[in-house]
DNA sequence: CCCGCAACTTGATCTGGGTCAAGCCCGGCC
DNA sequence: GGCCGGGCTTGACCCAGATCAAGTTGCGGG
């Protein structure tokens, strides 16, 4: 089952884009590289190829060849269990790197879909592995890039495990925004590019709870709605909603 | 803050327990290696420490250092919001390795409580990255341990996120019982080495829902409870429970 | 421009599991 | 042996959020 990313592999030299002279650098490449190691670590990138909107990267099953790194656009990833279940695990920005769960099997544990437009540059894990041997800062890298997910990924624990459902939204919300910020965009506005419904999945709620939780915010004045367009008019109040104490569940 | 463990260093060599005689080599090393790298990659334990029931092997906030390899005895994991709740994100047995979630900042992100009197192998993280660029193999099986703790933790969030109750105590036990079984341990009998409150925080319930649910499972005739000694007597039941649709939330 | 559909909102009702409370069981200690 | 306390069980009640059911809005395509 291939995916229907409509592979349109581009030269990467041809085109002139490297990692070193990338805006994202610093989000996704090690820091304090010397010139000559940095013009090595642009070798991992194979390839960039463009995504469209609602195409899957990768699919779960499917054999894991590289990493991928995010240039531009939007990505959810998700696990589908044996009924028909499918749990929304992330949601994944530009100069955030995806594929990661396929290492342990070879085969990739999730489905990667855009939710906008995007392109990716294709990292072949031979190839990182290879360049990581010689180059010490991009091994130490890579661990951080995987202990990072791990981390994140005991902070949705954390947030399933024991918030309520506005609990659950104001993390969100401030967890968005704070990368959005880190990327160069307004602190206060944003744009969601995925539907309530994948919103609840990620945050284990029903799309009417998400939907009913956006309209209280609004009537408590903290945040405007429209759409999926979100102006945040308080965000102190977002964070006095994340550590209250009642959280029941 | 230091640690609670009494920190009891032996000396690896004295005591002669090298890794390449250790009977759990199997699930924390990497396989297919050459008598010469095998006693190389020996050289990544540092150290054994013995740590007893209810301390510490490390605290939130602490430096990281090393990874550790349990030998014998059992932990959790847990991370505490900043108001009081706390959060147990796993379990680990013999052969299981923890400490991956302080490399991304050198700080330990969660709490490891021995749940029974236990014994790890200290692994300077430093020295495993050495040993890792020039053992392909050990680079290859540190990454495939890392991403075998991301995909784990996807099931959880497919767990915490859209399962009820007994499907969640159903999936912990199968899960349970998989790597006890992995590790010579019998298939049908159990004794839990956590309390149900530790349980409940794990599965995001609370303590009289897991009580509650054992006692459901064992009226259905499908397990026998006395205290923490478990006995399954009907495995395809759980699994029936486990992907059985409804799973509302 | 209008149509049709997917995404969203809002209300009414139901229920799984949380909360509170009362015991029980068992192991450790005096 | 009896007592004490932590861990566990069980019952009664309640509530956050699921479910069901109408609408409404806005956008892409003919």
């Amino acid at each position: 089952m291939p995916s229907d990313c409509p592979a349109r592999p581009i030269d990467a030299q041809a085109i002139k884009v490297a990692c070193s002279n990338c805006n994202l650098r610093e989000l996704c490449m090690p820091v304090g590289l010397s010139p000559e190691e940095l013009e090595r670590v642009d070798g991992v990138v194979a390839a960039r190829i463009k995504i469209k909107r609602g195409a899957r990267l990768f699919r779960a099953g499917e054999p894991f060849k590289a990493l991928f790194a995010i240039r531009t656009g939007f990505f959810k990833t998700c696990v589908a269990a044996a009924d028909g279940r499918d749990q929304v695990t992330g949601f994944q920005m530009a100069g955030e790197i995806i594929g990661l769960d396929g290492i342990v099997s070879d085969r990739h544990a999730c489905d990667a879909v855009a939710l906008e437009d995007a392109e990716v540059c294709v990292m072949p894990f031979e190839r990182i592995g290879e360049l990581a041997r010689e180059v010490g800062a991009l091994q130490h890298h890579v661990h951080r890039i995987m202990s990072r997910e791990i981390v994140r990924e005991h902070g949705v624990m954390l947030l399933l495990g024991g918030m309520r459902a506005d609990e659950r939204l104001a993390a969100f919300l401030l967890n968005l925004m704070q990368r959005l910020h880190a990327r160069g965009f307004s602190r206060s506005e944003l744009v969601l590019r995925m539907t309530r419904e994948e919103i609840g999945s990620y945050l284990g709620l029903k799309l009417e709870t998400v939907s009913r939780t956006f309209s209280k915010f609004a009537g408590d004045g903290v945040i405007e709605v429209r759409q999926r367009h979100l102006r945040i008019l308080d965000p102190a109040a977002l964070h006095r909603i994340v550590d209250q104490q009642p959280g029941h569940r």
